[in-house]
DNA sequence: ATCGCCAGTTGAAACCTTTCAAAGATGCAA
DNA sequence: TTGCATCTTTGAAAGGTTTCAACTGGCGAT
């Protein structure tokens, strides 16, 4: 094909094709306007010497890039693939590629990779951000790259955020234990820096004084991570209390946490839903897969990816574009796990 | 900020801090030939501009990236994230960025992204392909960017490739239920177009008869994918049989089946492993965390992405590379879900 | 004084593409 | 035959950075 040569360029097929240097960019972005037989001419001669086009150049000069960016929070999470579902969907609309970029919920990462998304001037950066009130957002946005911070709610309104209900989340999932006859229930979760686990802690305790319950009987179960490892860990907490102070149900900040839960339950001779309820929240894949069937929160995940996908195109083409802070409502998903 | 000028560039800064334009690149890339007070000056007018280095035009002139794809086939699939971390690792340590890219088993959007990271000139690409044979991957190399394929054995020797012997690990799974005393056994996975599942295939096939086992006591369950639904499906097809051909153990192409299998197994009143013994594939997190916690062929995958990224660098930076087939070893992790 | 050396600094050239005004070709009507 | 409109092709300029050979000024050695 091509072996030894430094590199091809357009010179190279005009050369070959026996055309001006013009007429090659002219097949390459405006066909239309190119003859035929010229336009196979230049074809031929880019298969034959396998040129490839500079994006550096090309962009260098037209302006603008072709790819969006989402920088995730934790890549492994399934919740985070399913976002970025949406996003590659809405992308494609606009012709736009997406790149995935895992910060590993390192700040250092994260900037880094902010660093160098700028610098590749990108069309859109979103991203699930480790502290969404870090000063780095605002300055890209400042420096003139759109960005959409992605299942948070933003406190200022100087940026683009779409996020679901955190509040309501934590609420709809107590309020069904309650539905169903609990008076005794633990929220596990942690640490409660997240935001997420915050708010839907809040949500939990919101529903649970509404209701008229004493505050001692919600219990806080605090946990290091949102991972399997640690809702076995808490299983094993939970079954250490002493019988009549021990909570009926069980409402997990996240899927992982409420899986490793339901196994350790299990696995220790005990029932679920009979001996725990147990409510996750994502509801991801593994939910309904689940040994016993997850009853979880819902969030609208691919929905959140194109809105946040929406959002950033505004943000990079609209003259006019506004700031918009955009909150989806969760959806409760009654499975076995509390429905016996 | 800098909020209304067009675009900040190298020019501005040297006007700003007072020092020629090629003091201000010696800033960027070689701080230490540059005076302490001029390099002070020209940091703080960068700051005060909200200078962004611009990445199309760094690269254009000095003609090389900093980053490395992965495509992979399935973001989603904890296996290859977790690869992915491998690869992240390692880049890390070579000074480069990884940019994940979704090809969701679409071999338009492979295409397309293998084109779009040509012409952006990455360091490298490693990718998953969907047809490992297909022409556009020896393509790539042929002009010049460095390509390793991951995951999949290569037939040729004309392109670099890490993968794990899966004929190996079919082998493993199947020897170990014959240590367990089955003699009636399921292999459940497809489309047997997929390499790795004709492979694990052949592998059990090679076990059964090299322990003098009949043929038709090996019976294959063809799935449409290797998802869970898919797994839930086969556990009723395998629940339909009759009673005396009915296998005892299964053996599935991967863990996602598996983990499907063990839901419906469970779900229906059988117990695992007495009524049902099962062996996966991938030994992803969720295979330890699954109710009954699953026995499953694991796979080195960070080495598989570690070993990948230092092929791909190799073969971008050493003159005297050669294409390298790299296959690793497979080891099968046993638990609960065959040994009660 | 002069020389040579060195650290620090300079600015033009190069990287490869796209754009655009202008030139060239072609066809048709007058 | 000329003029005009339409379609195609041309080539120089521009875009922001890095590189590198050349330059500067200061300093110690002669």
């Amino acid at each position: 094909m091509n072996p030894s040569s430094r590199s091809v360029g357009v010179k190279d097929v005009a050369a070959r094709a026996g055309v001006s240097l013009g007429t090659v960019s002219n097949v390459l972005n405006r066909p239309d306007r190119v003859s035929e037989p010229t336009r196979v001419k230049v074809e031929t001669a880019m298969r034959e010497l396998g040129f490839v086009r500079n994006e550096s150049a090309r962009q260098l000069r037209a302006g603008h890039s072709r790819v969006v960016a989402y920088v995730v929070l934790d890549a492994a999470n399934p919740f985070f693939t399913d976002v970025a579902q949406g996003v590659e969907l809405s992308a494609g609309l606009a012709d736009l590629w997406l790149f995935i970029c895992n910060s590993s919920n390192n700040a250092d990462r994260e900037r880094a990779y902010l660093d160098l998304l700028q610098q590749q001037r990108v069309q859109g950066i979103l991203i699930t951000p480790v502290d969404p009130d870090a000063e780095h957002l605002r300055d890209v946005v400042g420096r003139g790259t759109p960005l959409v911070v992605v299942d948070r709610t933003q406190q200022g309104l100087d940026l683009c955020s779409v996020a679901v209900d955190d509040v309501l989340g934590g609420r709809l999932a107590v309020e069904h234990l309650i539905d169903r006859g609990h008076t005794q229930v633990a929220f596990i979760g942690g640490p409660l820096s997240i935001g997420q686990v915050r708010d839907r802690w809040q949500g939990a305790q919101e529903a649970w004084s509404d209701a008229g319950l004493p505050a001692e009987s919600l219990h806080l179960i605090s946990t290091a991570a949102l991972t399997v490892v640690e809702g076995r860990g808490a299983g094993e907490r939970l079954a250490g209390l002493p019988k009549r102070r021990r909570p009926t149900a069980a409402f997990c900040a996240n899927d992982l946490l409420a899986l490793g839960l339901l196994q350790q339950t299990i696995g220790s001779g005990r029932l679920v839903p009979e001996d725990l309820a147990i409510v996750g929240y994502d509801d991801i894949e593994f939910a309904s897969a689940a040994a016993v069937p997850l009853t979880s929160v819902r969030q609208p995940r691919q929905e959140l990816g194109r809105t946040a996908t929406e959002l950033v195109i505004d943000e990079a083409t609209n003259p006019k574009h506004v700031h918009t802070q955009v909150t989806f409502t969760p959806e409760l998903v009654a499975r076995t796990s509390t429905l016996g």
